[in-house]
This record gives structure tokens, sequence and C-alpha cells, in this order.
DNA sequence: CCATATGTTACTCG
DNA sequence: ACGAGTAACATATG
């Protein structure tokens, strides 16, 4: 579920709710499958320890304890909620962070494909391209890399080494707003069409940070930010999930590129 | 019951 | 080395 939008949304939500310079005091695991090392060496390793700062780089949430990070992807559907004391565990309620501000941080995750790790360093975020709100994604080196790959477009903006942030639902949204064909080969973009490309990126997501992220349908495993308050900018979307599209009004195409489904419109994206 | 799902990784084959 | 295709992770939703 969550892209770089809606990681983003939890670490400002989580910054503007006083989480930083809180000390974990004690954690709780139900789900041993979800961490990198046994129940009792990451309790006894995180126990104590202040978040000095939180990050965003890619879809990754890190919070940086002094001397350890920990690391968290929500993959499809993980969640981060900030709850009081007096919360009782529910269903899917995986990890309990206990904070000595007497909030809990949980991790929820119906699905259970998410990772938590403690790590003593962040070189596991080299393999990533560059972060799209970062400095290091900039035309002329997006350009660059982008001749060097014979992927179809729509694919290579879903590899996170390549451009690290984006997801289906964006990536479609992308695409659609610089009128590229999903299934269009780099080598096919001329450098006018890859400047549109890089602009529309930024554009969709930071309209969709600006909206608080996207919730698509109705269920828990949606994505909600960390006081389960679902974001807006599903009302928003160009053509991801829509039938019709809304420029010319014609039948959007649904296909599947590199096992996901991808909408766009044959009219309007070339 | 069936199809589908916002992510990633490991593996195979060409 | 690269790209395409597949399965796996485990569950909810319509």
């Amino acid at each position: 579920m969550p892209e770089i939008v809606e990681v983003e949304t939890i670490k400002n939500d989580l910054i503007k709710s006083d989480v930083l310079s809180n000390k974990i005091i004690n954690v709780e695991i139900f789900a041993t499958s979800l961490i990198n090392s046994s129940k009792d060496d990451f309790i006894k390793k995180i126990k104590n320890k202040e978040i000095k700062d939180i990050l965003r780089i890619g879809k990754y949430l890190i919070f940086d304890l002094g001397d350890l990070y920990l690391t968290i992807h929500l993959k499809m559907t993980g969640h981060i909620f900030l709850k009081n004391k007096t919360y009782h565990r529910k269903k899917h309620d995986h990890i309990i962070f206990h904070l000595d501000s007497n909030k809990k941080l949980i991790y929820f995750d119906p699905r259970r494909f998410g990772s938590i790790s403690l790590k003593k360093e962040l070189s596991f975020l080299d393999k990533l391209g560059p972060d799209i709100l970062s400095k290091k994604f900039n035309f002329k080196s997006f350009y660059k890399d982008l001749k060097l790959k014979k992927q179809k477009i729509k694919a290579l903006l879903l590899d996170q080494s390549f451009i690290a942030g984006l997801g289906n639902i964006y990536a479609d949204e992308a695409l659609f707003l610089a009128k590229i064909n999903p299934e269009k080969l780099p080598s096919q973009l001329n450098p006018k069409k890859a400047q549109e490309l890089f602009n529309s990126i930024k554009i969709v997501i930071k309209k969709a940070i600006k909206n608080g992220g996207t919730s698509l349908g109705t269920g828990r495993s949606n994505f909600s930010s960390i006081d389960e308050v679902f974001g807006l900018n599903q009302n928003h979307l160009l053509i991801h999930t829509k039938k019709t599209c809304p420029k010319c009004k014609r039948d959007v195409k649904k296909i599947k590129i590199n096992q996901r489904t991808s909408h766009f419109c044959k009219n309007c994206q070339k």
C-alpha cells in the first residue's frame, strides 16, 4: 500500500505528534517473522533508546536511535499507529513500542509482509536509486540513467534501484500527466518527453502529500496515517482506478506490466 | 467461491 | 549482465 507519499505522511505526522526525543521504554513483539533478529535480542538492543530523529528514504521509515537505526518497510499493508496508554491491542497489532511519553507506537499489518529491522548502519540503502524528494533526484542524472535502460517505462519507474519512492498508483499517475504510454521504451523518449516525465513525477508526489496520501477502499488494510484517518488523494487521482479518461472521456485501458495493473488512456498517452 | 490487491525478493530461463 | 516471468510472503475485500 504505502508508497513514498504515505510513508512521508506518516513521518510528518509522527514528528507533529512530538514523538521526537521520546524514549522507547519497552517493546512487545507478537510476530517474530517481521523482525531481523530474535525477540530477546531485539528488545535488549532497543530498550531505553531515544528517538533522535525520524527519516524517510524511499519507502523506508527510519528511526535514528543514536547508535542504532530502527528501519521499517510497510510493504503492502503495514501501518503505524500512535495510541494512548489506555489502548488495547487489536487483531493484527504485531509490535507495540511503549514510549516514555505514555504513548504506544503500534505496528499493524494484516498481511504481515512488512519488515522491521535494527541496523548499525544504513548502507543497505545504497541499492536504492535517488529518492524523489531528495536533491539527488535531478533531471540530468535521471535522463542519463534512463537512456541506459531497456525495460518498459512503467516497469522502470517501479524499479526502486532506478528511482526510490514510486509505487503502482503514482507511476500510473505520473505517466498520465506526462502523456506517456506505460509500454514505451526509454529509447523512444526524447529529452523533452523525459523532462515532462521528470516534472510529472514531482508534481504527482507533491500533490498527493498535500492530500495526506491515497486511501483506496474502505477496509482497515487500506492506508491511514498514525491516527487511523484516511488520506484524501484518492479523490484527486487522474487515471489510476478510473474507467474513463478525465480528458477525452474514452475508456481507460487496463493491462499488466511486470505483474502490476497499469491504467492508461491509449488516446492521450502516446 | 473467485479475482484482485498500494511491495519486494529470490529464482529460473532465455 | 540484463530482462521477463513466476512464485512466495498471508489476508481482506468486493
